[in-house]
DNA sequence: GAAAACTGCTAACGTCGTTCGCAGTTTACA
DNA sequence: TGTAAACTGCGAACGACGTTAGCAGTTTTC
């Protein structure tokens, strides 16, 4: 019981209010920092699951067991790895100009965000707290809706689904050029065959991200008495 | 090499057009659907990580080396687990009368799916190819979609960002009530703390559901010089 | 009737996250 | 100044996981 790692006894709180180190020992040879910088070069070269605590541990030239000192689990590592990516989104786009324009500019971000960092994808949606640098971003989100006159709950419901779909966008992005239809008996979906029959124009629908983000938007922020007729 | 199990030699295709099992040998003690359906009561009871091969084997008497008869790998069976939940959204409503009417109506059965199984929240975004009952919903969307005059492919696009909503609010729903944001310095995030001081009447906004999906099919699958002014 | 193709089953392998215990180092406090 | 407390790194181990190998028995095929 002597002998707990990191945080000093209460170790149920989360990640970002437990301090590094105490006052006492030696000088550690490592850092957090050093730690989930090292675990996210892993998951960018070789995907989530070769971020594993050896591998990481090896990359930094120690063990394991050692990492226990800085972290007190996985999921700690992977929420710090997330919030340290989040943090990449900043700056932040300034929030005067159209709300509408600016969000879809955060939303651009994000999407470009998870395509440099693939993991994220499969790391987001744990139920887990999120980090500083995720409150940064929903709080300056929070800003540009600020000319915005629906509920604060509205917003963040908003401001949610419109993470939400970025990750979808990223996820069937990154899913790859594969179609996952194949290997099927065509004659057993009349519907399917016969919409993959026509003539199907390239049509690459320039913009569907923006469009989808625009609608969404609009759709979840504009009462519903002042849209249409 | 003769010790193949239930794939007959080409290993690579798909579970769903391999043979259940050869011509030879004692009939089978169980079946690819007494374990399927063994899995899936245990991830509805207890989540997916629950359900592991150990596990599954056990509640069926027997131990985990044997369900390699019947599958070629866990992600085999996640795969035939995902399918055979999908199969519980048949039959589906008639594809007369407002398409959009129709396509809120196969999202509320898709999002009573996923608070029935869980677990399928977190198995649906693997890459993987889909199942037989997956295609049929698919092209049921599709037969919905028939007086739509839009393209093929943003049909596709407009069915997979709908079931891709339609699992965010579930993931929503099950995260549950205890709030992300909860152990922060809320001085860091002003427009964050001012939105919470605001008077936030309880505004359950009845159906956020329905606008969300009406809002994204409408702006996806309506010309654009259709709508608005 | 013999070979081939299956069956169930036990034991093991390798990898994972994590814990334990030990020896050494630095600080806090008498 | 000295001693106890709190830390440090490290190596070995634990338990659980997915998966494989090998064996003995059973059914079909020819």
């Amino acid at each position: 019981m002597s002998d707990a790692p990191t945080d000093s006894g209460a170790g149920r709180q989360p990640i970002w209010t437990r301090p590094e180190r105490g006052t006492r020992g030696p000088t550690p040879a490592h850092s957090r920092d050093a730690i989930v910088q090292a675990a996210i070069a892993l998951a960018d070269a070789e995907g989530l699951p070769a971020a594993t605590m050896r591998a990481v541990a090896t990359s930094l030239g120690t063990a394991a067991g050692s990492l226990y000192r800085y972290l007190s689990s996985r999921d700690d590592l992977l929420d710090l790895m997330t919030d340290r990516a989040i943090g990449e989104l900043q700056p932040y786009p300034r929030p005067d100009g159209d709300w509408l324009d600016t969000m879809l500019l955060m939303a651009r971000r994000q999407l470009a965000l998870y395509r440099r960092h693939p993991w994220l994808l499969e790391v987001l949606h744990r139920p887990s707290g999120i980090g500083p640098q995720s409150m940064a971003w929903f709080d300056h989100c929070l800003w540009i809706l600020e000319p915005v006159p629906s509920s604060t709950s509205a917003k963040f419901e908003a401001i949610a689904m419109m993470t939400g779909v970025v990750s979808l966008f990223a996820r069937n992005e990154a899913t790859g050029t594969a179609n996952p239809f194949a290997g099927h008996d065509l004659t057993a979906y009349p519907h399917f065959a016969a919409a993959l029959s026509r003539t199907t124009p390239p049509a690459p629908d320039q913009d569907l991200f923006e469009r989808t983000v625009r609608s969404l938007l609009t759709g979840l922020l504009t009462p519903t008495w002042s849209r249409r007729a």
